[in-house]
DNA sequence: CTTTCGACTGTAACCGGTTACACATCGTTT
DNA sequence: AAACGATGTGTAACCGGTTACAGTCGAAAG
C-alpha cells in the first residue's frame, strides 16, 4: 500500500501539497495538480482512513443504535441507512442494544466507542434510552437524529413518518371496505408514534362519523402482544369487524391468533398494520398496512447527519416524511358479512 | 480524553512502559503496575482505539459480507457474529453486497476498505463470490472463514451445518408423521449446501424403504421459488403429501401457495422447511423446520477468526455444526388423510 | 520603486498510540 | 571477580496522514 509520501516523492512535491490536493483545501497549481494525479494514477494511492482519522479526528463513520436487527423493520432501516452512507463515502457500524439489565452497561460503552472511533454522527432507532442517557450522548457534542421517536432531548432533529396521518388512513380504508366496528390494537403509550398512531385513529372515527364506540387494548408492539390483543378483543367487543394495529408485528400475531380461533380474514374481520416490513407479503393472507418510506427515511438520516458532520450546529427541524396505503388481501373489499 | 502521556506523567513512568502494561508485553514491577493502575483510574483513561489501530495495522475489527440484511437468517447471523464480537471487544462491519451489475465494483471497494481499515478478519456469508474474487481476498493476507459454502479456494476454513443429515431428519420426520409422497423444494444446485440437502433428501428416501420416485423440483431459497414450485408438483405429483423445502424460505412461500390452492396443511400436506429463521414461529400455521444452530454458528467464526488473526496460519478445518428437528403444526401426526 | 496581496509550496509539528534499542540493576554462575 | 541473564525502564522513531506557519514569486497598487 503505498503512501502519501510515495505519492510526493513520484509526483515531486511536498506531502502538505498532496495532502492539500487530496482534501481541495488551500491553493494548487494546474501544474502540481497533474502531476499528483499522475502519481496516484500510477500508484494506485488511497489515502490510509486510520491515519487520516488519527490526523483529523473524524473518520467517516456513522453509528446506528437499534433494538434489534432481526426485527425486520430495523433490518429494513439498517439496509437503507447503509446504502447511503455508502453513497456517500461513509461508512456503518451497527450497535444494538438489548434491553434489560445490561443495557445501562451496553450504552456506555457505546459512548465509548462513539468517542474512540471518532465517529461522526449517530441514527437513534431505539426508545429505550433514558432522557439521562440522551443528555450523556449530546455532552459528547456528536450529531444525532432521532428516527421516529419523539426527540427526549431538545432541540435535536428527528426524522419521522406522518403517524397521525397514517392512522387515519388505515381507519377510512377499514370504513371504505364496509367495516363499521373498528377496534385499536395499540403500541406501548409510552412511545410517542404508538401514541400518535391512536389519536389518528380516534379522530378518523369521531370525524368520519362512525357509530360506534372505540375499542382500544394496549399492546407491545411484538407479535405476541397482538395475539394477546386478539383475545381480549374477541372477548369484549365480538362484533368487531375491522381491526387497526399499530404495527406490522401486532397485526401478523392478530392474524394468528384469528386464525387460531377460527375466524376468516377478511370475510369475518378485515385487519390492517403499519410499517410496511417486507413480512406482510409473505404470509397469507396478506396483510394491507401503512408503509412507512422506511429507504427514505434511512437516507434522510444519513443526509442530516452528515450535513451536521461536516456543516456543525445542531437543529431541531422535525422531518416528516408521508406514508403511503398498501391494500392487500386482508382487507378486500366487499368480502364483509 | 486524556492520553496514554497523561496517564505516563500521572504515574511518574514512561509512556512506553503504560504502553507496555496495556498490552502486557515485556516486564513491569509490581510497582509500576500500581501506580499505572491507580492513574488510568483517576483519569478514566481509556486507549485510542484510532491511534493504536494506526501504530498495529490492526483494528480488532471483523467484516461480514452479506447478500441481505433483510434476510432474516441473515438478520439472526450479524446479530450472533456482533454479539460475539463484542464479547472478545471487537467490532463488526457489514458490507452487503448486491447481486448484479454493481457487484463487482462494490466487491473492490470492499477489497478497499478492508486495507484501509486494517480489518482483521471476514466472514464470508454470501455465495454470489467468484473464485477471482476470492484469490484477491486471499492475496490481502487477512483471515476469512466462510460460512456454510463451500471453500471456492483452499485451504481455508468453512463453519457450516450439517446439512445432509438435517435432510435425512427433515425427510424421516414426514415420513413419521405418515407422509409416503415426499417431494424435495431444492436451493440452487450451484451451491452446496443445497446440493447437500438434497443428497440427503436422496438418502433418506432410498434408506428409508420408501415406495415411491424421488420428486424434485429446483426453487431459488426465494419466497416467490417455493411458490412456484408448488404450481409445479401440484401439476407433476398430486398425489404429494409430504413437502421438504430446501429453507424456510421456500417453505413459507409453499404454505402460501398450498392456502391458495386451497391444499390444507398439515391436513393434506405436510411441509417442512430448513434454517430454522424465526419467522416460521410467527406464520400460521407455524412451520416445522430443520434449525440451523445460526448463534453458535456466528460464534464458532468469530472465535476461528479471531485466533487466526492474533495466531496467524491459515487453517483449513471444516467444523460442522449439528442442526435439530423443530416440529410444529405443519408437520402434525396422525392428521394425514 | 517599494509595498501589498494573492497564488503556491515546503518544513516540521502533531494526532495518540507501539516498539526497537540502549541502558541500568541485581542475583547467579564460573 | 568477571561474566551473564533476567528484569525493568526511558528515549525516540515510527505508523500515515493533516495543517500551522514561514516563505517565495509575480503582478497590481500606491
Amino acid at each position: 500500500m503505498p503512501t502519501i509520501r510515495d505519492v510526493a516523492r513520484l509526483a515531486g512535491v511536498s506531502v502538505a501539497t498532496v495532502s492539500r490536493y487530496l482534501n481541495n483545501s488551500g491553493y494548487i497549481s494546474q501544474e502540481a495538480a497533474q502531476k499528483i494525479r499522475h502519481a496516484i494514477e500510477a500508484l494506485d494511492y488511497e489515502p490510509n482512513v486510520i491515519a487520516r482519522g488519527l490526523a483529523k479526528k473524524r473518520t467517516s463513520t456513522i453509528a446506528v443504535l437499534l433494538p434489534d436487527i432481526t426485527n425486520p423493520f430495523f433490518a429494513e432501516l439498517v439496509k437503507s441507512v447503509e446504502a447511503s452512507a455508502r453513497d456517500r463515502d461513509y461508512n456503518v457500524v451497527i450497535w444494538s442494544i438489548d434491553e434489560g439489565e445490561t443495557a445501562e452497561h451496553s450504552f456506555n460503552a457505546f459512548l465509548r466507542m462513539l468517542q474512540l472511533q471518532y465517529i461522526e454522527g449517530v441514527v437513534i432507532s431505539t426508545h429505550t434510552l433514558t432522557t439521562k442517557q440522551v443528555e450523556a450522548l449530546k455532552k459528547l457534542a456528536i450529531p444525532f437524529v432521532f428516527l421516529d421517536r419523539p426527540a427526549l432531548v431538545t432541540p435535536a432533529p428527528v426524522i419521522r413518518a406522518d403517524n397521525r396521518k397514517g392512522a387515519r388512513l388505515a381507519v377510512r380504508h377499514l370504513r371504505e371496505v364496509g367495516a363499521t366496528q373498528i377496534a385499536h390494537i395499540g403500541g406501548p403509550q409510552a412511545l410517542l408514534p404508538a401514541r400518535e398512531r391512536l389519536q389518528g385513529y380516534l379522530e378518523e372515527i369521531k370525524e368520519g362519523g362512525l357509530d360506534m364506540q372505540p375499542m382500544i387494548v394496549e399492546g407491545d408492539f411484538t407479535l405476541e402482544g397482538g395475539m394477546n390483543a386478539i383475545y381480549r378483543i374477541l372477548e369484549q367487543a365480538p362484533d368487531t369487524d375491522g381491526i387497526f394495529a399499530a404495527n406490522d408485528l401486532m397485526a401478523i400475531g392478530a392474524l394468528k391468533a384469528l386464525h387460531r380461533a377460527g375466524i376468516a380474514v377478511p370475510e369475518d374481520i378485515s385487519i390492517i398494520g403499519f410499517d410496511g416490513i417486507s413480512l406482510t407479503a409473505m404470509i397469507e393472507p396478506e396483510l394491507s398496512t401503512i408503509a412507512q418510506p422506511i429507504a427514505a427515511l434511512g437516507a434522510r438520516a444519513v443526509d442530516r447527519l452528515i450535513h451536521l458532520a461536516e456543516h456543525g450546529g445542531m437543529d431541531e427541524h422535525v422531518d416528516t416524511l408521508e406514508v403511503t396505503l398498501i391494500a392487500r388481501a386482508s382487507t378486500q373489499r366487499g368480502r364483509l358479512h
